[in-house]
DNA sequence: ATTGTGGCCTGCCCGC
DNA sequence: TGCGGGCAGGCCACAA
């Protein structure tokens, strides 16, 4: 369940390895190359260029080499380690234990030490030169009107289109849960029924779920995390949540006062 | 075009 | 006790 909370934590500990040149880079199985551009054209991408910057956008984490790029998706269960230390060792719907056929992915530096992703259920992969375009503006620093654009004219479920990382990207099933619990708004609606005020709400509520939960440490820390789950209670109200499937995810909401 | 659904894959948990 | 079915959700292919 990485979402943006945990893919910029995992940009922080690339960080680290940035002004470093790539000696070579493994990958196990060729399935997790996602994209047109093949292993050759990976490696000799790679060989001997700097790690110029990482960047994140939404869930996707890019790596900046030479005068390429190469994009990291960690799926559901994905994490990154660098320097044989990872910034997130508990993971939900995974376990912490690092298995060798659960490295997809390893860079080495000439420098010495290593970036690595490991990733038990294999859903996440790497893509040359990824289209950046296809994402919608970052969760984190989407401005009101962004929020307006992304949401206009849709007949989409609020929850489905807050899960569709063209319009909007960076947000997980539980960011988004979280997210509409505190606007008060009801994860069934329809886009366009919402009202101005309604998205002022929004806006402000993503700002302030991804900034408090950044704070606690996860995607996973939420005030009603706990009770998703059969005969879970509003923390708010006292209610019992309602479960149904929204957008294919599992969707937890407070019939009381999510409106 | 837009929206919804199923499946990929592994590990955990529950019930028989 | 041990086993198997169901479930978790990011993302894509495909269906309606």
């Amino acid at each position: 369940m990485p979402e943006l909370i945990e893919v910029e934590l995992y940009r922080k500990s690339a960080a680290r390895a940035v002004g470093r040149t790539i000696s070579s880079v493994t990958l196990p199985n060729l399935t997790y190359l996602k994209g047109t551009q093949g292993l050759d054209a990976l490696q000799s991408a790679t060989h001997n260029q700097n790690l110029n910057q990482v960047r994140r956008k939404g869930k996707l984490l890019i790596l900046d080499i030479g005068d390429r790029s190469l994009g990291l998706r960690f799926g559901m269960t994905g994490r990154l380690v660098v320097d044989g230390k990872t910034p997130i060792e508990r993971l939900l719907y995974t376990t912490p234990k690092v298995q060798r056929n659960h490295i997809r992915f390893v860079m080495t530096f000439a420098q010495g030490s290593e970036l690595a992703m490991v990733d038990p259920r294999g859903f996440g992969n790497i893509e040359l030169q990824p289209d950046e375009t296809k994402l919608g503006p970052d969760a984190a620093n989407i401005s009101r009107q962004e929020l307006g654009v992304s949401l206009k004219n849709s007949n989409a479920t609020l929850k489905a289109r807050l899960l569709n990382q063209q319009k909007i990207s960076g947000l997980g099933n539980l960011l988004c849960d979280e997210i509409l619990w505190r606007a008060g708004l009801d994860p069934r609606r329809p886009c366009r029924s919402l009202k101005e005020r309604e998205l002022d709400l929004l806006a402000s509520s993503i700002k302030r779920t991804i900034k408090v939960l950044t704070q606690r440490g996860g995607s996973h820390v939420g005030d009603i995390q706990d009770q998703r789950r059969k005969t879970g209670i509003c923390p708010k109200d006292g209610s019992e949540l309602h479960r149904c499937s929204l957008g294919g995810r599992t969707t937890w909401w407070c019939p009381e006062h999510q409106r």
